[in-house]
DNA sequence: CTGCAGTCCTGGTGGC
DNA sequence: TGCCACCAGGACTGCA
């Protein structure tokens, strides 16, 4: 992900937008990371923390469109870069970010971070047993409780109805009636489409056009049945599904 | 506790 | 063809 960002001298450290920062000023973003290294890389979720040598590290939270970029010497910060970290061998890590949903934080100690914001066991890499414990007995719509990411830190909306599209089950479904088949099903479903999206470097134009992604719009048609897709509120989100591959239980 | 609406922001799309 | 209004996406706040 942020491979390449490990291991360099962080020279300089520029804000384009001051918004993306959460709870830092840049100067003391700046200051507290110049003349210093990231000795490594964790990501819990939607966030990647890169961690700096003797404690601490900077929370990225990826939002919707936020990218992570590395430069080699003699590139160039792509449009919308938002901070910009140069390392003293002439390259540099960037997180990108459009919608500048995003954020930027500096933060003491990652695992408090993560238990203060509540987050859920990571979805990648979550096993069976952890992945059902965290949906068992969760109460409304099945797409909600994917999306909580107190539940499970990491599926965004698109990925929730992907993931209901290739299990085969309606995003309306109450949580209490999905079954520990659906739960064996839904956890392999969502390291697939997770490995298969991130070999893609997430890329949404380069996934499977059996799956629904590449379908998801106005006019979109099952890439299964060929019916057309339907399309609604549920969980309070914009949401796509097959009427006759994913039925109403 | 739960769920819903409103808010932030901007590139891309739909509609005219 | 060109312009503009609108929408999606994640997560938080506030309200019922």
């Amino acid at each position: 992900m942020a491979a390449g960002a490990t291991d360099r001298v962080v020279i300089r450290v520029e804000v384009g937008d001051g918004r993306i920062l959460d709870g830092v000023t840049v100067r003391k973003l700046a200051g507290t990371l110049t003349g210093k290294q990231f000795v490594d890389v964790r990501r819990h979720g939607k966030q990647a923390f890169l961690l700096i040598e003797g404690g601490g590290a900077v929370g990225i939270h990826f939002g919707m469109s936020g990218r992570p970029v590395f430069l080699e010497e003699g590139e160039s910060p792509p449009p919308h870069s938002r901070v910009v970290f140069s390392f003293a061998d002439r390259t540099s890590f960037v997180f990108r970010c459009p919608r500048m949903f995003g954020k930027v934080r500096l933060l003491a100690d990652v695992d408090q971070f993560l238990a203060s914001r509540r987050l859920g066991p990571d979805a990648l890499a979550a096993d069976l047993p952890t992945f059902r414990t965290a949906l068992d007995g969760r109460r409304g719509a099945v797409k909600g409780v994917l999306l909580n990411q107190g539940v499970l830190a990491g599926i965004g909306n698109v990925y929730a109805d992907e993931v209901l599209f290739q299990t085969g089950i309606d995003p309306r479904t109450p949580g209490s009636s999905i079954d520990a088949e659906d739960h064996r099903r839904l956890h392999r479903a969502l390291k697939r489409i997770f490995r298969t999206s991130l070999a893609r470097d997430t890329d949404w134009a380069a996934v499977p056009a059996t799956w629904l992604i590449p379908h998801r719009g106005r006019k979109g048609r099952c890439p299964r049945c060929h019916g057309p897709l339907d399309t609604g509120t549920v969980a309070g989100r914009t949401t796509f599904w097959c009427r006759a591959c994913q039925p109403a239980q």
